[in-house]
DNA sequence: TCTCTAAATTTAGTGCATAAATTTAAATGA
DNA sequence: TCATTTAAATTTATGCACTAAATTTAGAGA
């Protein structure tokens, strides 16, 4: 008869494969003697977790069992590499009206990436659903990669979302949109949600210029304005989701809002445009205000453009105020802008650098993100791989389904 | 020869022996059964660590098997108790001039508070260190309790303190004065030291009116204003230790400090008085200007003195206001209002919770602190026994002087 | 004294780990 | 060709922590 053992017994080797798994990610090709030392374990140990993890489908072992160029003496070491094939994830950024779906390996490597319009509003529920299982189908699909590989799914949302993955807020979309029943019931993956400035702040401190940051504002800026925040590494979220909100904050200009420096970029220069007709502005939209982009305002300030100058100082002031408030408070060692406008937005960092000490003891550095577009759902890549880097040894790589039981 | 067994093995026997001891602590009196149900582990293992944890001295068995009323029947149970007794911590509270110290022991009740006057400025460095140990071994005295007993001494300031207990602030105070060093150096005490509005959170949600609340603000305000907040039931400090710093978030004034509601009573009570020579107000401090204190401003008021009302309506404002943009960015549940005029500060609640809204979308519970004057110092106690706990296995309690090699 | 009962203790077996001894797979040189 | 060298893999002997099942024990009551 099988006499029982406890299940916290098997913690020991739940923590060493961990351990394991963290070591050989990333470290490309690996012996058991470097695992030794990577890990301070035994080398009886490490082999039979190498064996065990190569069983459960995590690692692959080398065929050739000395790769050129090697030390050549000794018995040759067995070679073991992490199989980034193994598993994949999607990461998914719902958009006001688009939306953008990147499947990643288990390396982090994006290996396809698609865009689909979306329309958020006036739309049935069932018919937002169907775009979703699209852009996943397509993605996968030019990823070349099964739905049976993908382990985890992150999707990023404009909205407050709580700790534990619940969309919080009033808005009828998300309450008739639940992101999460919809992916896991059609596809049975494990969904996770997560607010989009959140998700940028995941992926600018993994990819971006963010990297080795602990505390860290990713201020996610087009049309609207949010913003991430990481302090020792983790996100905050509090009661409701709702950290990093920024509406209200700036209540000196009475506008109290969450609009983003796409919006003010291109308010300001409709105004600007009434003042002066024969500027370079006007000239860009035709003098048609309501074909001026926030484009078009940037691209006249750098051409010297007098009034888009003007209202890019005014920018400037208007998130130097924001994050020194913002610094003051969270006291991060670096802001990061990020967004639709971030490549723009750069041109505003002199001016907002010399004015916070104006607004915070306590200045940090400040810079663009160099992302682009798909950072937020780039960061729900880095979301759902943290997801199943925690829980690797619960989750059956698709190449070698549920080996639980066995010996 | 012995043969080793890896540091890792014994992590499961950590594991256990923890959870055992938290299901323990502030549980009275319990038998192996109780245990069993309440850890999950079995009777043999339970028994084992129990044994374990009275030889270390943890825990003490008590010597009639059977409790009166108890259940008769059947073998008596062995019955063990946490020793609260077992060892003790220090919470001080090192304030601008008085400074504070609470002996508490495991069980976390004050067994003697002292407080003393505090120079904290134009006084030797070493006087100050020579304060430090006066008030710890008056208040060991009074509480009658050895110095070997301390597992653990928490130090609160009024300075930036980071997530590892560096004070890093630029004031020569605290430069010229490590607190830590000289603690741990006349004693060997372990110093913990850590924001003062931190600690008033963490005794805010241990004691008082935020039990149970994980996500917190707690506003510790006096002459100055500063706030300790709770994320998830964690800590926050940001990079340098400044997170919950409120000096510019008010900038609408252009005031740009950290000036706090006593401060601000006084000063507007102050201003008030010239314009009204026959008011309560003006009798309280005999009219003179210098005599007038934050008290009677509050007390004036609640008499019904109309300048008095004025100031406190403006207080409300600009307390509504910084509560309502820390609420907008930190999204806390509960925000409590803390320190010396914490009680007075009781009659700002109505106005300020009138006027949430309009600074923020997501507005908060207010409530002020019953805590008194020692809050401080309560946190630190707290902060002490959440270290001697979380190291409970590695600390030896006094009476039971290092038993680590014993079989 | 005998029986009942719940708890404690003992016994047998499992999982995971280490250290030391032994074996093994190339590479090399006599 | 074949012993030698060498680093790695395996095997062997132990140890710790746990569980389940069998056994013993301490008191209460018939």
């Amino acid at each position: 008869m099988l006499i029982g053992t406890a299940p916290s017994t098997q913690l020991v080797r739940r923590v060493n494969a961990s351990a394991m798994l963290k070591a050989m990610r990333g470290a490309g090709v690996v012996t058991g003697t470097e695992l030794m030392a990577s890990t301070g374990l035994s080398r009886a140990t490490v082999i039979s977790i190498c064996d065990e993890l190569v069983r459960l489908g995590w690692l692959q072992e080398l065929e050739n069992q000395r790769g050129t160029g090697d030390y050549v003496k000794g018995r040759p070491a067995r070679r073991f590499i992490f199989d980034d094939s193994a598993a994949s994830v999607i990461g998914i950024d719902i958009g006001a009206n688009k939306i953008t779906a990147i499947v990643a390996d288990m390396a982090g490597t994006s290996l396809s990436q698609v865009t689909m319009p979306f329309r958020a509003y006036n739309v049935p529920a069932d018919e937002r659903a169907d775009v979703l299982d699209r852009i996943a189908a397509e993605a996968l699909e030019k990823a070349g990669v099964s739905a049976d590989s993908v382990l985890a799914v992150s999707v990023g949302v404009a909205a407050p979302v709580s700790r534990d993955g619940e969309v919080l807020t009033a808005q009828e979309f998300w309450k008739s949109f639940d992101v999460r029943r919809i992916v896991a019931e059609r596809h049975g993956w494990q969904v996770l949600l997560e607010n989009d400035a959140n998700l940028a702040a995941l992926a600018e401190r993994w990819q971006g210029t963010a990297q080795g940051v602990d505390n860290l504002v990713v201020m996610l800026a087009g049309d609207r304005l949010g913003s991430g925040i990481l302090e020792s590494g983790r996100l905050l979220h509090g009661q409701l989701g709702g950290f990093g909100e920024l509406g209200y904050l700036d209540h000196v200009d009475g506008v109290g809002d969450t609009y983003g420096i796409a919006h003010y970029a291109a308010l300001w220069g409709r105004e600007a445009l009434d003042d002066d007709a024969g500027s370079t502005l006007h000239a860009l939209c035709g003098g048609e205000p309501a074909a001026l982009t926030a484009e078009m305002v940037f691209k006249a300030s750098a051409d010297g453009d007098r009034a888009a100058r003007t209202v890019l100082d005014r920018l400037a002031h208007r998130m130097a105020r924001a994050i020194g408030s913002i610094s003051t408070l969270v006291n991060p060692e670096l802001v990061v802008i990020a967004g639709a406008v971030a490549a723009s937005a750069h041109a505003l960092i002199p001016a907002m650098e010399e004015q916070m000490p104006e607004f915070t003891f306590t200045p940090p550095r400040l810079a663009t993100s160099t992302l682009g577009d798909g950072i937020v759902s780039l960061g729900a890549v880095r979301h759902a791989l943290d997801y199943v880097e925690e829980h690797a040894l619960d989750l059956y790589p698709a190449s070698q389904p549920n080996q639980t039981a066995a010996g």
